[in-house]
DNA sequence: GCTTGTGTGCGCGTTTATGCGCGTTAGATT
DNA sequence: AATCTAACGCGCATAAACGCGCACACAAGC
């Protein structure tokens, strides 16, 4: 049996039951364990399930369901992130006014954040605004249309709101980095929520694995020197000796 | 049976039950006391039920005192609540702008809601705009302040939002309902979006059990003429016979 | 034929889940 | 208000599940 043919059997196993054991699995597909275990690791990380102690679960039933700290173990080997999330997360100073961008980097962030005195996130996510209240933050969300892909908020009330505030410091993330093209988004309203809270921020850093630098985006939602990058692993060159890169 | 499947079972039994005792749940699912006090606090901790001494309370008995007790337990009517639901999705117009209130009894409302041309829904429930953008519903939320206990926005920014807008229809949810002290509900800052909400309605609809006839609660958001009521169950007559009753 | 890469199984140290015992506490009873 | 009982939380022990490294098998490419 082909492997991918074995990961397509598990997807529809967890679909048709709901959930399943590893066990089940391991001796429904005449293999062992582990590879049940590499197997729902990949269909984890692809979002075709949801992965948890003992077995998986379906998607629908994890969405309701979604236990919080179990998704973010599954890649918590990636040690670039959760230096780079370590050190950002330092950069946050007592009593000040917090924006968090949307986005699975910065996600990550949260889980970092330390409790200070007098400290309001404020984000355009409501998934990232839901762990901030799990955490026991002071949350505050931007008004707006959700956009389902992402779970962010945009349009005028997001805008409108934003003009209101200022921030102490910031975070965002980019799908590219590129120092003619600067920062760049993937969709046009995201981009002009990035653009209109860095505008309202006095420190801006942009938080991003190595693999983002030279990328380009469709839409640029800053310049490449209007924030500090931290960063890890193998930057290229040309940008590790930029002085607003942080590579940690 | 997966841990997390247990964890299901005990949110769609104290939601079905109302309020369940961590003996009944132990014996319900093989294994001891102990393993569901945890249970509990799991859920606890994300908002999914309430722990009280003795066992578990749905989120919206909690709600209405603080710290109540498995005393007298009463069936949450499930039947009641899926008509009242029904009755009250029907009344949505296409090519209308909805507000749909926080609370438990409208978030099942939105599994009943149809997919009708040009309808916008806004909600000040993060948990509620997550739920509607699942079913493809267009969403907007409110800005605001994040209350961890009930996922919903308060403050400042919840209600200039609100102020820019007009809704053809709404749905409220209701802790009291009286003739004389009118809609209650038992946090200052929740009423008062909710009776901005209101302000900002044509057509006003609180969906609600016949429990919450004659209760009253903290701090008065409407009139009880101010909105027309969707009920089932033993409605005490002298409110059975209102004409801004419907008991279906 | 040899190398390279991928997928699988196995062993082992670590983490997680569960049950049990015991001292403490919250509610009910009087 | 005093007392009593059941529920509670905590720590510990155990077993299962887990992740990782390593070895081996097999296939593809040079």
């Amino acid at each position: 049996m082909l492997a991918e043919d074995r990961l397509n059997a598990i997807v529809s196993m967890v679909q048709r039951a709901g959930s399943v054991t590893v066990q089940e699995l391991a001796e429904a597909l005449g293999v062992t364990a582990s590879t049940i275990r590499r197997d729902l690791q990949t269909l984890d990380r692809a979002h075709r399930i949801a992965k948890v102690h003992g077995g998986a679960t379906s998607l629908e039933r994890a969405h309701v369901t979604r236990d919080l700290t179990l998704n973010e173990r599954s890649d918590l080997h990636n040690d670039d992130k959760e230096r780079i999330c370590a050190r950002a997360a330092a950069l946050v100073e007592p009593e000040s006014f917090v924006y968090i961008d949307s986005g699975s980097t910065t996600l990550r962030l949260i889980e970092h954040l330390p409790h200070l005195e007098d400290v309001t996130y404020v984000t355009d996510s409501v998934l990232h605004a839901q762990r901030l209240a799990l955490r026991d933050m002071r949350t505050v969300v931007l008004g707006g249309e959700l956009k389902p892909e992402t779970e962010a908020l945009v349009g005028p009330d997001a805008l409108a709101t934003l003009d209101r505030y200022n921030f102490n410091c910031g975070f965002w993330g980019s799908n590219g980095i590129a120092a003619e093209q600067g920062f760049t988004a993937p969709d046009i309203e995201e981009a002009q929520v990035k653009r209109i809270s860095m505008r309202h921020t006095a420190k801006r850093f942009v938080i991003s694995d190595a693999s983002k630098f030279g990328m380009v985006a469709p839409v640029k939602f800053a310049d490449f020197r209007d924030a500090t990058i931290i960063t890890a692993g193998e930057v290229p060159a040309k940008y590790r000796a930029m002085d607003n890169v942080i590579t940690v």
